[in-house]
RNA sequence: GCGGGUGUAGCUCAAUUGGUUAGAGCGCCAGUUUGUGGUACUGGAGGUCGUGGGUUCAAUUCCCAUCACUCGCCCCA
């Protein structure tokens, strides 16, 4: 059945809307670039594996929100719901593990059967970093820097929170795993029936359940920061030692566990409660076994991923650059249209933002010019094209000059247009 | 996937216990103004009342289903 409609959970990006996600890519692209972050694109296909192999077993994600594309053959082909995967794949195909550190800057669409709600979408769309091969907890400072650079270019740091926590090395992790287990195990019928089920499959992830029945019982609960060991305790203290050096406010949260399976050490969020409950507009965390899980070398890894979506729901008009006011080109006859797009044209090369009015008298012009927000009209009528000249005319102040058209431009730029 | 709310013009919203031609503001188009826009005044266009079915003499209104959006949960950026 054909429709009118969008695809649910999938957005039209009019212009509006475009402007402020092209607005956060680009601030992040420069800043990644400041921080020697290049960037690089993977296929928005990949073979089901790549995910289903990182992201954990047990992962919404995994288990039901993939779009698997239509089987040639014996190809499992899926719509990428993250970035961190593919680029992994990709550090492998290409052999890019010879030389190390790599890192990569990333935006593009993501793809996630989920319901729809706001700031949350079928399709959506994420900015990222990956640093790879710097096991040293600087790394992960470098790349907690570089996301609250972008946050705070965009205005939108001071709006949210950002929290951190450790899950440790996988040895840590485990034991705490189960600890935590059997402490859960003795209040599992007080826990609530979402809990309850977590419980088989990712206990770690009821640390921040928003059942109030939940929190109580966690308050008896072992803490992740007693199972750890003295390297992943110390890894910790120095990326918050970093932090604080460089100014970067954050929060600890015990409870913060990042729900895909890669993750090891540290865990960071910036949320917000601008959002309602999609209040996490930016994560990351650390993947040291990522890339041996998909088959590659032994090689570290921290990045994070941001909501485009999100941070544009968050985006104030203006932080965002003023739109260019265009010129606005009048003919006061169609007979003229032609010696308007001739002098549009000039205008244009060195620069300036030219339109064109069609149709219409010379009051219907001006409106047309008016509401498109023109600085200046350029006016070409009889008298004008036959003295090569044209009309100058402020729209703002309602001045106007008759001028030579070779002296436009030079009179533009003395007004401050260019 | 679970539970709630909403759906009327391009946008924001009205419409009495179910009743005859579904309204307003903004926006849009045109005119007052055939070489001068913004303001003002006047006029005009624009609706399968989300969609499909049911009840009824009669449905935008009541019932069911469905789709979309939305809030919370789940999940996650």
């Amino acid at each position: 059945m054909t429709t009118l409609q969008p695809v649910r959970g999938t957005h039209d990006l009019l212009p509006p809307e475009h402007r402020k996600h092209s607005y956060i890519i680009n601030i992040a692209r420069k800043i990644a670039a400041c921080y020697g972050f290049p960037e690089m694109a993977t296929p928005i296909m990949e073979f089901k594996d790549v995910f289903k192999r990182t992201l954990g077993d047990v992962s919404d994600i995994v288990t039901k929100e993939m779009y698997e594309i239509v089987k040639r053959g014996d190809e499992e082909i899926v719509l990428r719901p993250e970035g961190t995967a593919g680029i992994a794949r990709s550090v492998i195909s290409n052999g890019l593990t010879q030389s190390m550190p790599l890192k990569f800057f990333y935006a593009g669409p993501m793809f996630r059967y989920e319901r729809p709600q706001k700031g949350r979408l079928r399709q959506l769309h994420q900015i990222g970093i990956e640093l790879f091969g710097v096991s040293d907890p600087m790394g992960d400072v470098e790349v907690i820097a570089l996301a609250f650079d972008i946050l705070k270019a965009l205005s939108l740091s001071h709006r949210g929170i950002l929290e951190i926590n450790t899950l440790g090395d996988e040895a840590s992790r485990t034991h705490y795993r189960d600890r935590l287990l059997t402490y859960l195990r003795d209040h599992e019928t007080n826990l609530s029936p979402d809990s309850q089920e977590r419980l088989e499959r990712n206990p770690l992830r009821i640390l921040d359940t928003k059942d109030e029945g939940d929190k109580k019982i966690l308050k008896g609960a072992p803490l992740l920061t007693e199972s750890l060991n003295a390297f992943s305790q110390e890894m910790f203290m120095k990326i918050q030692e970093g932090l604080k050096t460089l100014h970067i406010p954050f929060k600890l949260n015990p409870h913060l566990v990042r729900g895909l399976d890669y993750y090891c050490h540290v865990a960071f969020e910036f949320t917000t409660a601008e959002l309602g409950s999609q209040g996490a507009v930016l994560a990351g965390g650390r993947y040291d076994g990522l890339m041996s899980t998909m088959g590659g070398p032994s090689v570290p890894g921290v990045g994070w991923a941001g909501g485009i979506e999100r941070m544009a729901l968050m985006l104030m008009e203006d932080t965002l650059p003023p739109l260019i006011r265009p010129l606005a080109i009048i003919p006061t006859d169609e007979i003229f249209d032609i010696q308007g797009l001739s002098l549009a044209q000039i205008l244009r090369e060195e620069g300036y933002v030219v339109e064109m009015t069609y149709g219409g008298n010379l009051g219907k012009r001006l409106k047309k010019a008016n509401k498109i927000n023109a600085r200046y009209a350029l006016i070409l009528g009889e008298t004008e094209v036959a003295s090569h000249t044209v009309t100058l005319k402020n729209l703002d102040t309602g001045e106007q000059t008759q001028l030579p058209q070779h002296q436009v431009s030079e009179m533009l730029k003395e007004k401050g247009v260019l």
